[in-house]
DNA sequence: TAAAAACTTCGGCTATAATCGAACTATGAA
DNA sequence: TTCATAGTTCGATTATAGCCGAAGTTTTTA
């Protein structure tokens, strides 16, 4: 190898089965204490604790101590962005029952990808706005018209304090099921606060999201029909 | 995990260094032979046979046959976007010598990515052709618009034939040192070959690569200038 | 001040897989 | 038809690292 970062590294982080499964209940953008990282991947305390020394190490999770409490986060939205990346070239889940394959439909249809939504409602959402003028596409990252502020602002979305936070403010993110860039960023994770908010979407487990009765109307308004989904 | 497919699986196969070697050597766009590949990694033609077939068997990586020859290449793009996504948040590579030091810094200012051109000067070229009405971005993809197509006529580059490619025409793919979008797909690669043609690049080694004096100008012509690398 | 909870460290066991020598197959050249 | 080249398969060895029991640390609760 040249003088490239090694990416093996990495990718030895993410290879092991118990520590992946920690890191895809850390997609879950809530902090997590090392007592639920260890049941989510089937492994004692003490296992679990090794693990996430190691992903701390690596510089994929951070943690965040309160008193006996440790809470553990992904390190940055470049970690999941490569997790889900990496998720699109691995191979499909295999679907062992009835339960199994409802349940991979649902998580295409719509969930959440980190802090923002994903998925064909991902995905459609996006296209919405784009269609209606409120976002264009730049490089990397999508830009607010002024068409974009008036309807964000109609809709309850406080731009100013999205954009003063020290992240990107609306990126792309690329789907693994969709394969295509929805709105990340914190504009896409202020979107999916609100969508909570309104009652559009409610959560099921696995990250999966679940439209209400509420919600069908909502997107219906914005242009988004149930047979796109 | 829930129905989502297995990461840990495809990070499982670039864990390993001497399979991390192979995927690099094979970022380099050219099909390559076993024999080829197990120099590269450091290991015995037996060895290296056996984390092909992985590969292979893993769909990161297909193979030709030619007579007793099997030349092989990296999959698809999606796979090479991978690896330079995960090389986002890898460690950066420890500089432990002056040459090395150089050798770095080269393969951030220019290098191919895959097939086409990387780094700095990748992006700041793609930025040349959105500045100068070239191309504009959609989605997933970059959009030649009527002055674009005028402009790669004259720049003797065959458009129709590039779209004609079972590929992806003019995607965008994301750079690990610049951490931005620049132009992929097959014209980003006929671009590439344009540029080796015309002499304005030449290659380094690690897939660094060089502007001649020759290229100073022509770049410059484009509204590159040194200073922007 | 004692006990419980949250977590880490240490040590030994075990399973996985990376490695190469040796033997094998298949293609191409002389 | 013989030899060389390119590559695969098999088997034995070895190193790595995942795992948990046991014991330790720190903080909160009682």
């Amino acid at each position: 190898m040249g003088n490239r970062p090694d990416f093996s590294y990495v990718a030895k982080l993410m290879a092991d089965s118990s520590r992946a499964a920690m890191l895809d209940a850390l997609l879950g953008l809530d902090g997590l204490p090392a007592t639920e990282l260890a049941r989510k991947a089937n492994v004692s305390l003490q296992t679990a604790s090794g693990h996430l020394s190691k992903l701390v190490e690596g510089e994929l999770v951070c943690v965040e101590q309160h008193g006996r409490h440790r809470y553990f986060r992904l390190a940055s939205t470049d970690v999941a962005q490569a997790i889900e990346t990496l998720t699109v070239i691995a191979p499909p889940a295999r679907i062992s029952s009835l339960k199994d394959s409802s349940r991979a439909e649902k998580i295409k249809i719509a969930r959440t990808c980190y802090d923002h939504l994903a998925g064909k409602l991902g995905v459609a959402l996006t296209g919405a706005f784009i269609e209606k003028g409120y976002l264009v596409e730049a490089q990397d990252d999508y830009i607010v018209t002024d068409k974009g502020e008036t309807f964000f602002h109609e809709f309850e979305i406080d731009l100013y304090s999205s954009r003063k936070k020290r992240r990107h403010f609306a990126r792309k993110c690329l789907d693994w099921s969709e394969r295509r860039y929805h709105l990340a960023g914190s504009l896409g994770h202020a979107v999916l606060m609100r969508l909570f908010d309104l009652n559009w979407i409610e959560n099921l487990p696995d990250r999966a999201v679940k439209i209400t009765k509420v919600g069908e109307k909502g997107f219906e308004s914005l242009g988004i029909t149930k047979k796109q989904l």
